[in-house]
DNA sequence: CGCCAGGGCCATA
DNA sequence: TATGGCCATGGC
């Protein structure tokens, strides 16, 4: 596709324009954010909800990084892969703390620099140290998810396999902006819950009309139809 | 019942 | 570099 970089941004008027702004990541707190950006890894934000939930009485870093990993594990056991997210947690937050538990201590460093260091924290892959950096730190980085891929795969973008190229393209194609950036992460996953599923409901979708898997979807229709009439 | 969810690590080739 | 197994719960 070669204009490409064109349309990503046309996408992203067109989702603006139909749901609004998002305002968004949900969570109460800075902190919350970071726990959420690690307990939502391949699970759904419902079940990362019940775990948050569970530990609303202890949503301080210096807590958190004190308590039982038994006991931590408990709390977040309806986000699943409550083992592995709780050293995750912890490999964080031993992290954080050198930091001081400072959000004003991540937010003076150099993004590239601050992405390397949270990349080097087991458990800690691009999409996690990307939200954290764009949702809590507040700089401009565009976060790559499943939601992400899936839709503009469909839309008919011949996306690279590694994150940092399909980061580049939306880099490349957007103002190199916190709020646009947040705001469109955001905008495509609120799309993609409703519409651009697992399962897609294309039906009633804003983006059917220059959408290739919706586009194809009918040829296939068309074509079983002709098929039926043959006979 | 089976499928899927806002990943990332590790072993292997 | 790239592919597969693994981690696990809850909603539909």
């Amino acid at each position: 596709m070669n204009d490409s970089i064109l349309r990503i941004k046309d996408v992203h008027d067109k989702l603006f324009s139909y749901y609004g702004p998002q305002d968004w990541w949900p969570g109460d707190s800075d902190f919350e954010i970071m726990l959420g950006a690690i307990l939502t890894q391949n699970t759904s934000w419902e079940n990362v909800e019940k775990a948050i939930n569970n530990l609303k009485p202890y949503l301080d870093p210096h807590t958190i990084s004190l308590m039982d990993d038994v006991i931590l594990a408990e709390l977040i056991r309806p986000s699943g892969f409550f083992n592995v997210k709780t050293k995750r947690i912890k490999n964080f937050l031993s992290w954080y703390e050198e930091k001081d538990f400072s959000i004003e201590s991540l937010k003076s460093m150099e993004t590239h620099s601050l992405r390397q260091e949270l990349l080097s924290i087991n458990g800690i892959g691009r999409e996690t140290a990307d939200s954290i950096i764009l949702y809590v730190v507040e700089k401009p980085i565009f976060v790559i998810d499943a939601y992400t891929k899936r839709l503009f795969s469909r839309l008919g973008f011949d996306l690279p396999s590694d994150y940092d190229s399909i980061q580049s393209l939306f880099h490349n194609s957007l103002d190199f902006d916190t709020y646009i950036f947040n705001e469109y992460h955001a905008l495509i996953v609120k799309h993609c819950k409703i519409y651009c599923k697992s399962k897609p409901k294309c039906t009633n979708c804003l983006l059917k009309d220059f959408c290739n898997f919706y586009t194809e979807l009918i040829l296939n229709i068309n074509s079983d139809y002709e098929e039926e009439n043959q006979s």
